[in-house]
DNA sequence: AAAGTTACGGGGATAAACCCCCTTTTTTCA
DNA sequence: TGAAAAAAGGGGGTTTATCCCCGTAACTTT
């Protein structure tokens, strides 16, 4: 009997999930929890039953579906991690597998699908997707000619996309108006911008900036 | 025993939801389906089984639940729709209510509530929580004081969201460039911004502009 | 018909943004 | 540890952007 720990702030979907794991063979439900820093803690707890298995959301508030991951990743390597999300973006799926998730599930995936790929990554110690297999490698193709903007660069990018002139964005970051000239340059040079307008916009495409 | 419908594009939850509401007395799954199309189509067919209520995504391809609504409203005014979605955004909420939905559930409710909004629709024919309450008058009071932008400034705005200079704006807009800086600085007064980067994160962050 | 509103256009000034070429300081690392 | 690279700072000039105050024509309102 697998013990499968579920972690998901939408609690309608996991006391839902909970039915259906319950009516698989093999997998009983040990724990339902509404975010990273409550499974965590339960960890630590004494009278905590250390699941097999976590089916873990992204997107929930408190601690994210990245952090606990990486975080289990470092101090309970033996408790697999599978990702179940609505998030399709690419950027989110890969961030999961890189803290060590075995699996990425969309939330559109079958019943039958789901016991697979709890069975899969207990045996194999993982399961893909074709959806997230074709992600991860157009993911690896679009990095190929993909510019590298350094720290300081990005701070300056996060402050271009305020009402603040240069100026005032040199004397925050302590640095002279003509330094800051010099980022402009470089980044606009880098990325192919021509004016201020263009960096905006760029940087809230590619998420640099959250308006 | 009233009959209940399920249309979702997450396919792991729809099972799963109705296994929930299987558990409650007096309520039995009738239909689950992907999207609004397969669900208006399947009340078309002749063997259709009309159901009392709808547990209605917002957020589906083909047939979206905001339009579904609307088309449920029109031509089958006896079925009740439940709107059940992650979406928190205000607009999309007030959307699906102005459309028709007699509820609003977001996904992070508990199984006794859903229990209990099913019954309240199908007896009182709404059921609104408090959050969603607090959303449309939060709402309402927003609306308010709310700046009106005329369609040649909205239109200045968009190519204002590019690398184009305010010269050539003018031209592709066949007006002056000093008629321009009318617009710039109307919309600047009655936005109460400093500069064009303030009017490119206002029109993304009000969807005037799409990145 | 006088007064107001809306849309369009203009002059001229100042600040900010943009561009190219260059020096000094700091860091990196072979 | 010394040469190379990267980061920071600068001079000086052009182009945009911003700001304020003004004028005209057309169409409403009263």
């Amino acid at each position: 009997m697998y013990k499968v720990a579920l972690v998901d702030d939408h609690t309608l979907l996991s006391e839902a999930i909970a039915g259906l794991v319950r009516q698989f063979d093999n997998f009983e439900v040990v724990y339902i929890g509404l975010n990273g820093k409550e499974f965590v803690d339960y960890l630590n707890s004494d009278q905590a039953v250390k699941p097999d298995i976590v089916l873990m959301d992204v997107n929930m508030p408190v601690m994210g579906g990245v952090e606990t991951t990486t975080h289990l990743s470092k101090h309970h390597p033996d408790i697999k991690v599978l990702a179940l999300s609505i998030e399709e973006e690419e950027s989110v799926v890969l961030q999961m597998i890189r803290a060590g998730a075995k699996g990425y599930l969309l939330k559109d995936t079958r019943k039958a699908i789901l016991e697979q790929a709890l069975n899969e990554v207990l045996t194999h110690g993982f399961y893909y997707t074709n959806t997230v297999e074709k992600l991860v490698k157009r993911n690896e193709a679009a990095h190929e000619d993909e510019v590298t903007l350094k720290e300081r660069e990005l701070e300056f990018i996060k402050h271009a996309c305020t009402e603040m002139t240069y100026k005032e964005i040199a004397e925050l970051m302590f640095l002279s108006p003509k330094t800051i000239e010099g980022y402009r340059e470089s980044v606009f040079q880098k990325l192919g911008l021509k004016n201020r307008t263009g960096l905006v916009i760029y940087a809230i495409k590619n998420k640099i900036f959250v308006p």
